[in-house]
Formats: C-alpha cells, sequence, structure tokens
DNA sequence: AGCACGCCGACT
DNA sequence: GTCGGCGTGCTC
C-alpha cells in the first residue's frame, strides 16, 4: 500500500512535482545530438528582490531552448503584449517567434532586448494554460517553447533565414574566370532562385560550407538577405456581397445581373463564392456592379468547416437505472471540484449516454467540456452523437484536419462560440475557458500516448489539467488500464461501474479454440480452425454477419526465399517486409520503405519467393475462396487511409453489403456493429510474448475490446477464440471478460517484478546512424548514471538503471537503437535523477551524430 | 534550430 | 601555408 501510494501514476502527488522541482542551477548546455538539455535561466537571474518594471516580459522561445527570456516592450506595443499572443523577437543573430507568458519576474544581469513586433491581435491561448504548459515542460523535461509550438496549430509562427541570392556580376561573369566544381553548383542553383543554405544542401545533395558563401559574398557573386518565413497558415478571408439598390436609373439590368440581385434578394447579401455556383463569372459581374452602385463587397472572416453533412437532432433516451445511478456517483464526486472518475462499464454498456449527460450538465452550468477520444475513426461516430445533441456549440480537433480547419476551430473556442470540444489526444490542449469537465473514453488505449516530439500521454495529461482547472474528470473504459484501475481500488479515484448492457443481450459467450492440433498443418490450415470455418458458415447460413480479427495488415509478414530460406528484410530496419498484394510490393511498417515484389532473393539470387505468415489481405483472399457467396470488406489502415472509406465501410455495414468484416485491432476500438453475432480471433496470443511488461495488459484489452463487438444487436453474440496459450491467465481472463481476475493476477506481478504501479519509469533512447557510437554512448549514460547514484546515494536511494541495452528493434528508419531505463518509485525524484544524469552526461562525452530522447511514463518500450 | 566561431587534418 | 570539414557554444 505504502508503496502503491507513492507510485501512482497520476494521482496526487504526480501533480505535486511542480512544487517539488527547485529551480535547478546548472548551466545551459546542449545534450549530444542537439537532444538539447538543461536548464532554466533562474541561474542568471539577479539575486536582488526588485520587482522588474512592467515593461519587462517573460517570453518563452519557439526553439528547442531551455528556459524563458526576458525582453522589453516598448510603449506602443505594451498595451498589446498580453499572455497567450505571440511576439517577434530578436534571438541571436535572426527574430523569431516567441509566446508572452506574462510579466518576468526577475530580470537578468545581460542588457535586454526589445520586442519588434506583436504578431496577433488576439490571445492563442489562455492565461489559465501557461500552469498547464510549465508543467508539461518540467514533468517530461522538455522545452517550454516547444511544448507550446506543439499544442498550437501549426503553421503559424515566423523565423528568420538567411536566403543566399546570386547577383547581376555572377551573371556575367568574365569567361576566364575560373570557378571550382562547388561554385559553379552553387551558382547554377542560385539561377533558379533565391534559397536558404539548407535548400541548397538538399538541391546540390552535398553539405555547402557557409564559409564558402562568405567567400562568394565577398567577390561580390552572391548576395545574403535576411528573410522572414512561416505563417502559412492563415484565417480564411471571404468576400460578401451586399445589396444596395436593386435597380440604378440609366443603368442596364443584364440578365447576369438579374442573376446576382435574384441571389441577394433573399437575404440582402451571399457570399462571393456562393454567387459563383449560379454564375461563374460571378467576381467580374460583382465588380462591375459594384463600380455603379448596385452593392457593396466587402471581405470578412470565414470558418473553414470540417464537418460533413448536417445531422438531425435526436432525443436524449430514457436511461437505465445503472446509467442513472452511474450518474448520481458521479454527481457526488464532483461536488469536491477536482474529481477523478474512472467509469468501468461493460462494452454496451451506454457509457457514451453517461459523457452526453454530464456534457449537458456541464454547459447548463455555463462550464465547457473536452471530450477526448482514442482515434480519428471514432471522433467522427462521437462527434455525431454529440451534434445531434448539442448542433453547433461542437468544435473539433485532430490530425485529421487540415492546418486551415484546425486554426479555425481553434479559434472558435478561444472565442468561445464552441463550448463542447471533441479530439483526439492532441485535443487535451483546446484553449477552452472555464472548463468544467473533461472525459477520457476508452482511456485505456494506448494511442493517447504521443510517440514521438513531447511524449506526452494526453490521459494524465487530462487528470493533470483538472486537477489544475478543479473540475471532475472522467475515464471511461470497458477495459481499464492497470494504472487506472489501480487508483480506483486505492481509492484515490471514485470507481463508477456499470456492468450490463443497454440492450437485452448478455455478454458474448466466448469459446476457444486450441490452435496447437493444427499446428502442423500448411498453408491456411495452419490459422483456420474447423471450428472457426464451421461458425463462419453458420452465421452466413443464418444471414448474419460476421467480423474477423487479426492484427497484421498486409497479405504475408514473412515473405523469404524458397530456395535458401532467407527472408525479405527492410534495408533500413531490422524486421522482415510485409508483403502487400495489392500494391505488389513489399513494405516496412517501421520506416515505410517499400519495394517492387518482383525482384529476386539478395542472397542466392533464386527468383522464387514464398509468402508466409498471414495478414489481413491473404484472409480475405482466404474467406472469398471458403465462401464464395459472402461478400467481404476489410478494415485496416490500408483500406481506410482515404478520407471517408472507414465511414463507407460502417455504413456498408449496417445496411448489411458485408456479410464478413476482417479487420485489424481498428475493429476493436468502441464502433458499435449492431449486426454482427459472430467473432472470429485468428490469433490470440500475437501480441503476448512481446518483450514489454504491459503485453498481457494490451493483449486483455484487445481481446476483451474485440470480443464486445459481437452480439450488440437483437440477437445474441459469440466469440470464437483461437490461441496456442489456452491455459495463459490473460485468455482465460479474456474468455470470461473478467477484468477482475484479469487484474488480480497482474497486479500480484506487477508488484512482485517492480513495475508500474509500483514504479514509475523514464525511458532514455539512444539512436544514431553509426552502431558503434550509439552503443559506446549508451554504455556512456549508463555508467554515468551508475556513477551518479553512488555519488548521491541518498537522494537516488530508490533508483534503480536497467541496461542499457539494445534495443528489441535495434534499427528503424536506418537509426540504430539502444534504451536505458531508470526505475524509482517518486517520479519526483526520478525527474530529478533523469535531468541531472542528461547534465552529468555533458557535451562531449557523446557524439554529435546521435540522439537522446527522454521518455517520461513509456508505454512502449521495443 | 540556426548561426558563428575555432580547432584540426589534408591538400596546393 | 590555407581550405574546408566538423564539433561547440550561445541565443534575453
Amino acid at each position: 500500500m505504502e508503496r502503491g501510494k507513492a507510485s501512482n501514476l497520476y494521482c496526487f502527488s504526480l501533480l505535486r512535482v511542480e512544487n517539488e522541482l527547485p529551480p535547478v542551477k546548472e548551466k545551459t548546455f546542449v545534450f549530444p545530438g542537439g537532444c538539447y538539455y538543461f536548464l532554466p535561466s533562474q541561474d542568471r537571474l539577479e539575486s536582488n528582490d526588485m520587482p522588474s518594471p512592467a515593461t519587462h516580459l517573460d517570453i518563452a522561445i519557439a526553439l528547442p531552448v531551455w528556459g524563458t527570456f526576458t525582453y522589453l516592450a516598448p510603449p506602443d506595443l505594451l498595451p498589446s503584449t498580453v499572455p497567450g499572443r505571440r511576439v517577434l523577437v530578436p534571438f541571436g543573430p535572426r527574430r523569431v517567434t516567441g509566446y508572452v507568458l506574462g510579466p518576468a519576474l526577475a530580470s537578468p544581469s545581460t542588457e535586454l532586448k526589445t520586442i519588434l513586433d506583436v504578431l496577433d491581435t488576439e490571445s492563442l491561448f489562455t492565461e489559465d494554460m501557461i500552469p498547464f504548459f510549465r508543467w508539461i515542460a518540467d514533468y517530461y523535461i522538455y522545452p517550454l517553447g516547444e511544448v507550446i509550438r506543439g499544442a498550437l496549430p501549426g503553421g503559424l509562427n515566423l523565423y528568420e533565414f538567411n536566403q543566399y541570392a546570386i547577383t547581376e556580376a555572377a551573371c556575367q561573369l568574365p569567361d576566364e574566370t575560373v570557378l571550382t566544381d562547388v561554385e559553379q553548383a552553387v551558382l547554377d542553383c542560385l539561377k533558379n532562385g533565391a534559397c536558404r543554405l539548407k535548400e541548397l544542401n538538399t538541391h546540390l545533395d552535398r553539405p555547402v560550407p557557409g564559409r564558402l558563401l562568405n567567400a562568394m559574398e565577398q567577390c561580390g557573386w552572391v548576395s545574403r538577405k535576411k528573410t522572414l518565413r512561416g505563417g502559412r497558415t492563415r484565417p480564411k478571408r471571404q468576400k460578401w456581397v451586399r445589396l444596395v439598390r436593386p435597380d440604378i436609373p440609366g443603368e442596364r439590368v443584364t440578365p447576369q445581373r438579374q442573376t446576382v440581385l435574384d441571389a441577394l434578394s433573399q437575404n440582402g447579401e451571399a457570399p462571393l463564392q456562393q454567387l459563383r455556383k449560379v454564375l461563374p463569372n460571378a467576381a467580374s459581374i460583382v465588380r462591375g456592379m459594384a463600380a455603379r452602385g448596385f452593392v457593396t463587397v466587402h471581405e470578412s472572416e470565414a470558418y473553414r468547416d470540417p464537418f460533413g453533412e448536417p445531422i438531425l437532432p435526436d432525443h436524449p433516451p430514457e436511461l437505465t437505472p445503472e446509467q442513472q445511478q452511474a450518474l448520481m456517483d458521479i454527481h457526488q464526486a464532483r461536488e469536491k471540484g477536482f474529481a477523478p472518475i474512472l467509469l468501468e462499464g461493460v462494452t454496451g454498456s451506454g457509457k457514451t449516454e453517461v459523457y452526453l449527460n454530464m456534457v449537458a450538465d456541464t454547459v447548463a452550468r455555463q462550464k465547457t467540456a473536452l471530450v477526448l477520444v482514442p482515434e480519428i475513426a471514432l471522433i467522427s461516430q462521437m462527434e455525431r452523437r454529440f451534434r445531434a445533441r448539442f448542433g453547433d456549440k461542437i468544435a473539433v480537433l485532430h490530425s485529421g484536419l487540415s492546418a486551415g480547419e484546425r486554426l479555425d476551430q481553434w479559434m472558435r473556442i478561444l472565442r468561445q462560440e464552441a463550448a463542447i470540444v471533441i479530439g483526439a489526444r492532441s485535443a487535451i490542449f483546446a484553449p477552452l475557458r472555464h472548463i468544467g469537465l473533461i472525459v477520457v473514453d476508452e482511456e485505456h488505449d494506448p494511442s493517447y500516448k504521443q510517440d514521438n516530439n513531447l511524449r506526452y500521454n494526453a490521459r494524465d495529461l487530462a487528470v493533470v489539467r483538472a486537477k489544475q482547472n478543479s473540475c471532475p474528470v472522467l475515464l471511461g473504459s470497458a477495459t481499464p488500464s492497470v494504472q487506472a484501475y489501480h487508483n480506483a481500488r486505492s481509492g484515490r479515484f471514485t470507481h463508477v461501474r456499470m456492468m450490463q448492457r443497454v440492450t437485452p443481450q448478455p455478454l458474448p459467450e466466448v469459446e476457444i479454440v486450441d490452435l496447437a492440433p493444427v499446428r502442423q498443418e500448411r498453408g491456411l490450415g495452419k490459422h483456420l480452425t474447423p471450428e472457426l470455418l464451421t461458425a463462419i458458415r453458420q452465421t452466413l447460413e443464418k444471414g448474419e454477419q460476421a467480423l474477423l480479427f487479426l492484427n497484421r495488415r498486409g497479405y504475408a509478414n514473412y515473405p523469404h526465399c524458397a530456395a535458401c530460406g532467407t527472408p525479405v528484410r527492410c534495408r533500413n530496419c531490422s524486421i522482415t517486409l510485409t508483403y502487400h498484394r495489392g500494391a505488389n510490393a513489399y513494405r516496412c511498417h517501421y520506416c515505410g520503405h517499400s519495394q517492387a515484389a518482383n525482384q529476386a532473393c539478395t542472397s542466392c539470387g533464386s527468383t522464387k519467393l514464398w509468402h508466409f505468415g498471414l495478414g489481413t489481405e491473404k484472409l480475405a483472399e482466404a474467406m472469398a475462396q471458403f465462401f464464395p457467396k459472402a461478400r467481404t470488406a476489410r478494415m485496416d489502415h490500408d483500406t481506410t487511409r482515404r478520407k471517408g472509406s472507414l465511414l463507407r465501410i460502417l455504413k456498408d455495414l449496417q445496411q448489411g453489403t458485408i456479410d464478413i468484416l476482417i479487420g485489424t485491432q481498428m475493429v476493436a476500438k468502441g464502433h458499435d456493429f449492431p449486426n454482427i453475432t459472430l467473432v472470429g480471433i485468428v490469433c490470440a496470443d500475437s501480441a503476448l510474448n512481446f518483450p514489454d511488461f504491459r503485453s498481457s495488459e494490451r493483449t486483455f484489452q484487445l481481446l476483451a475490446q474485440v470480443a464486445g463487438r459481437a452480439g450488440r444487436g437483437e440477437r445474441p453474440g459469440r466469440v470464437i477464440l483461437q490461441t496456442y496459450t489456452p491455459d495463459h491467465f490473460t485468455i482465460t481472463a479474456a474468455r470470461q471478460q473478467n477484468f477482475q481476475a484479469f487484474y488480480d493476477r497482474e497486479i500480484q506481478s506487477r508488484n512482485e517484478l517492480g513495475y508500474p504501479p509500483y514504479s514509475r519509469m523514464i525511458q532514455f533512447l539512444i539512436t544514431g546512424k553509426n552502431r558503434g557510437v550509439v552503443r559506446e554512448t549508451a554504455e556512456n549514460l549508463g555508467a554515468t548514471g551508475r556513477a551518479l547514484l553512488q555519488s548521491d546515494a541518498a537522494r537516488y536511494r530508490q533508483i534503480a538503471i536497467l541496461g542499457p541495452v539494445e534495443a528489441a528493434l535495434h534499427q528503424v528508419a536506418g537509426r540504430f537503437r539502444w534504451q536505458l531505463l531508470v526505475k524509482g518509485p517518486q517520479s519526483s525524484a526520478l525527474n530529478r535523477f533523469a535531468r541531472h544524469l542528461l547534465q552529468a552526461m555533458g557535451p562531449s562525452q557523446g557524439a554529435a551524430s546521435v540522439k537522446v530522447i527522454v521518455d517520461v511514463d513509456p508505454l512502449f518500450m521495443m
């Protein structure tokens, strides 16, 4: 209990980190590989107690640099330097974008520079988000300016670069001028237009030394100009045409003009865009009419609309007693202000209706609500239900939006034109004011974890943001994460349960089929047992739908030479390629590398290649063979990449034009498939043996979720689960859909091994193109860390270092990977140790070509 | 991140 | 002797 208390993933102890971390007073330094480290600017702050004048502002720079910077606001700009707005500031030799955080607390001893311009007329984030950003920067050990830049819509910032152009003189050089190859190449390239040094490098396909350009500048061949770039994302301006008078004496009303007048007669005004639809040359007609006084034209900001067709309003259904009870429990918990609540509800128990109810209540209290959904695919479903209930109060934020649409949604939220935000993990940064509720649907879903740049977990941040805003946060799942459940069990989270389905159907019956007897079969018989095939046949005969789950896309994942057995490997990664029959190509699912499939074995030259291993593509083909009359469809990353294709599949499924749906984990995620009565899990344990302590947890969640897709409609469901390890506790618990049984077993082993939630972890991922140097740096990091533990044994008493080891995927996209794991019961001490270690590594101890990535609370450790 | 500077080894 | 590679430090 004691240890559990300290180790909790997002309990209050984590929320204290902010205060526990004293400003660290070491010097700034850059970590090997430019992966910046350390540390805040406090060390250069004067220790005088004088508050700085009101003209001194605290600015976060939108670059990977540590600390914030103090700038002077000139009198004319001072009134507009409001927190949340962006400013253009001189930074070293160039001008860059910064974010106003507020007045500076103290002044640095160096001479201050002055803000050059304010880039926004309204703030891009609210003032109460600043502590949130600071918390994130501290906790995830990431530069504050980069945190903010990542949170805001992209493509807004301005940065200055040197831009080089060819001069007149260089164009008319006398023939006898002797130029080196590089010089000639540079001049030739610049003849196509001025560009940056970086662009020059890519054009010429070799690094051009900056000094060469300086020399060429001296000769008068090239000129250098500092140029601002960026700011490509902008609000959309729309032209409106307004009717002034329909007839003017002496002016002819031509048929075309009449068309315009008719179009305007209804509302008195219309967007020019709309007039174009009835009159293709409306622009020129309108221009003439405006000149003669028929109409006026004005511009205003327009929102780009990411929503699809309009939706009919719906009425809240009558709640089940269980839902009513859940709502009462939630309301009771929210009395306290901040209240983390785990809503554990079996698949089909109607959690969404509870969310809708809570959001309605929140909006009625004049507060706003944030709803997080794991994937874009699920957002459209959630969005439709919310729009049916709340109309245009909804804003959406996800990666499927264009940069412009994203900006527009952002501004609607800021201007309080949308009180409810639905989005994927990045929506945790939505600039809502007066947040009254945060909902995290499918709380356990690993896609809440961002796995590049700032490696945050939106579910954890939801709890932090709720805490900072004193509001409830509702984490919903049928298969809660071990961490969340642990919190619920220990009383830190309010635990609300819904264990019955809304429909009359009970949870489906799960039959386990052992794959061992068919292991020796050749071809498809290895993967498809008679039991499964019979069940599919019976389902089809009854005119019902079947879902086959196979967590592997493509055709075959183990292509190899028939003659010598050499597998077809990715040239950039330590992995075999997957054969995709549709594209007739081998593809790497890690780096995206693709090569044509008509190639010979690299080892023996044989052109006969076998495509072993079963992917969704091959499974779909097999179903077409076994059941020629059945209509099959695939739902995976490959078939849903195009916008709208997922909706198409879902619609076909609903209309009954699909009999067998084959899908990857995508089908496990919360979709409502009312007519599916059979779920076949082709291989339940494919993910069970991953070298990751969470593999059981993920497997259980996946199996229970997929099984939950069966029998959500009128007829009862049935699940066939094929496995090589029928006795594994994960499989038996998934069979009964008994989360409790799974959890009891899993939490015990976590405790014994000291894994989360009984400890916290920070992973250092060391990558680089030179295998030896990566290894050296990793070993160096480990040795430095161990030395540090010894030198400050009292402070770091409970911290353990694991590794370094070569990563399970030891090469991805041409970069070799090593990892080092640090583990300890307290997040604050661990955080401090990680910073200390990075700092101790110093800039000289690792080659610059090696990057060290810090991953706090890592989720995947491959 | 991008820029400037300064150190080395390999060439005229 | 320089040229040009690259590592290092700094940005209010």
